[in-house]
RNA sequence: GGAGAGGUGUCUGAGUGGUCGAAAGAGCACGCCUGGAAAGUGUGUAUACUUCAAAAGGGUAUCGAGGGUUCGAAUCCCUCCCUCUCCGCCA
């Protein structure tokens, strides 16, 4: 959620930066300094009003006591407007201030300079390509066919159990995930991300405040009679730990990471393009996390996709770095760094992780604060990305790393798997 | 699931209708003291909105949340939420 008072100063700007990303109501921000307006005034006003109230309760009070009980009570008689007064205005207010919410969580982000304008993901910038071309054998298998050559992987059972999208991991393909998380999760502390295990269920105040609800909660699934959330990203209950918090400067950067099971209902994408683990609706992953100082947060996206990147290259992968176009960015990122992999055998890219700074949007919402050098609160900034992902990284790794003979474990892998070969 | 207790500032904790944004202590910050530190001592120490060109200053709101009673509510009433304890069940 942007803030008001930064929508006012510069609106100008706020008109262009939102045209980037592609943004269709602009007259949402001509809407909502009127409203803004309108609140200052009703609220002036009614400040005004409830202070001449509190001083003739006060003043009751002292003629009581002084024993003129008289002109106590003629006081008394004359309050009953106010208190009307105070009540309509309040009523107006409440209504304005509501309108002014529901108009401002509608506007996104707005996109950091860099970020290249553009509507489709054809537009998005490639940073850099890194990494050799595997080559494989002419009889290479994708990975949906590898998972079952080797059985690693049921899908079938998966749909029998929950449903589609629920795979079962077995023998070297589950000891294969519980690798790569511990691996993932060694790296990230090794580059100073403190270890956390959250809770997979969270409230509707941790879902409001990383911004999945309002506009996302038909992505979620929802534990209805409890009223819970099952998280889509270790982002949500992470960051949502310093919700209504108010750090010092000298704690900043917060780095936490954690693994944690992810749950996305993907409605309504099915096809070729998701068959085995390209999309699921359970899937694993490591998020590292961090909370920033404003003037040095996009140092620290910079180190984050450094980290990302780092994996990629241990894991011998082939990727690319993308910078994400303005429409092809999330609602609350100002500038966000995709990492694909090359996925050799189905001869495409897989997005495997996604590293965003979020300015103060998720921050004014969760009201994360710092006390700055004037002694002041201010907004910190909050950054978040996959370090990473697992069933795409599974699949170019299953994919890449064939042979005729089987499956070649990366070697950073090995004192985790315990085995260098699937076969 | 049954029964009970309780939610006050960074923390502990007082406060049952006015002088309470709130005692006291702890913590923290700054100063004094000291060769330096500890102890001691003094001062300060919530957040948000608003007014003001800005600062200073002023106003309003907030004692779990919302509503009510009252000239006036942390304090009384109602509804909801949450936490804790005991019992039951249980990895």
């Amino acid at each position: 959620m942007l803030q008001v008072s930064y929508i006012r100063d510069n609106r100008e700007q706020v008109l262009e930066r939102l045209a980037v990303k592609n943004f269709k109501q602009p007259q949402l921000v001509d809407e909502i300094i009127k409203l803004d307006d309108n609140r200052r005034s009703t609220q002036t006003s009614m400040d005004n009003v409830s202070a001449q109230a509190n001083a003739a309760a006060k003043q009751v009070g002292e003629l009581m006591r002084t024993g003129k009980k008289a002109e106590a009570e003629e006081l008394k008689s004359t309050t009953g407007a106010w208190k009307e007064e105070i009540k309509n205005l309040g009523e107006q207010l409440n209504a304005i201030e509501e309108e002014l919410q529901q108009k401002l969580v509608l506007l996104p982000n707005l996109p950091h300079s860099t970020v290249p304008k553009g509507i489709t993901p054809e537009e998005n910038e490639i940073v850099l390509e890194n990494g050799a071309i595997p080559a494989l054998p002419a009889t290479a298998l994708p990975h949906w066919e590898l998972a079952a050559k080797y059985n690693l992987i049921d899908f079938e059972l998966g749909v029998k159990i929950t449903g589609a999208g629920f795979p079962v991991y077995k023998g070297k393909g589950a000891k294969l995930q519980r690798a790569l998380i511990n691996y993932f999760i060694d790296e990230a502390e090794k580059a100073g991300y403190g270890e956390v295990m959250v809770p997979l269920l969270v409230n509707e105040a941790s879902a409001y405040g990383t911004g999945q609800l309002p506009d996302k909660e038909g992505q979620m699934y929802f534990a209805g009679v409890d009223n819970l959330y099952l998280i889509p990203t270790a982002e949500v209950p992470i960051t949502n730990m310093y919700r209504d918090v108010i750090l010092k400067a000298e704690e900043l950067p917060v780095k936490n990471c954690g693994y944690t099971p992810c749950f996305r209902r993907e409605a309504g994408s099915y096809g070729a393009h998701v068959r085995g683990l390209n999309r699921l609706h359970q899937f694993d992953k490591v998020e590292i996390v961090q909370v920033a100082h404003p003037d040095r947060s996009y140092e620290m996206l910079e180190q984050m996709s450094l980290h990302v990147q780092g994996l990629l290259q241990k894991l011998g992968l082939r990727y690319r770095v993308l910078r994400l176009c303005g429409g092809d960015m999330s609602f609350a990122s100002a500038l966000t760094y995709d990492m694909e992999t090359w996925s050799a055998a189905q001869q495409r890219w897989l997005e495997v992780s996604s590293v965003s700074n979020f300015e103060s949007f998720q921050s004014n919402r969760l009201k994360l604060r710092f006390r700055n050098a004037e002694g002041k609160t201010q907004l910190a900034h909050t950054l978040n990305g996959s370090a990473l992902a697992l069933p795409r990284i599974v699949a170019t790794l299953l994919e890449n790393n064939q042979t005729e003979t089987g499956i070649k474990i990366p070697d950073v892998l090995v004192p985790y798997t315990k085995f260098d070969w699937i076969d």
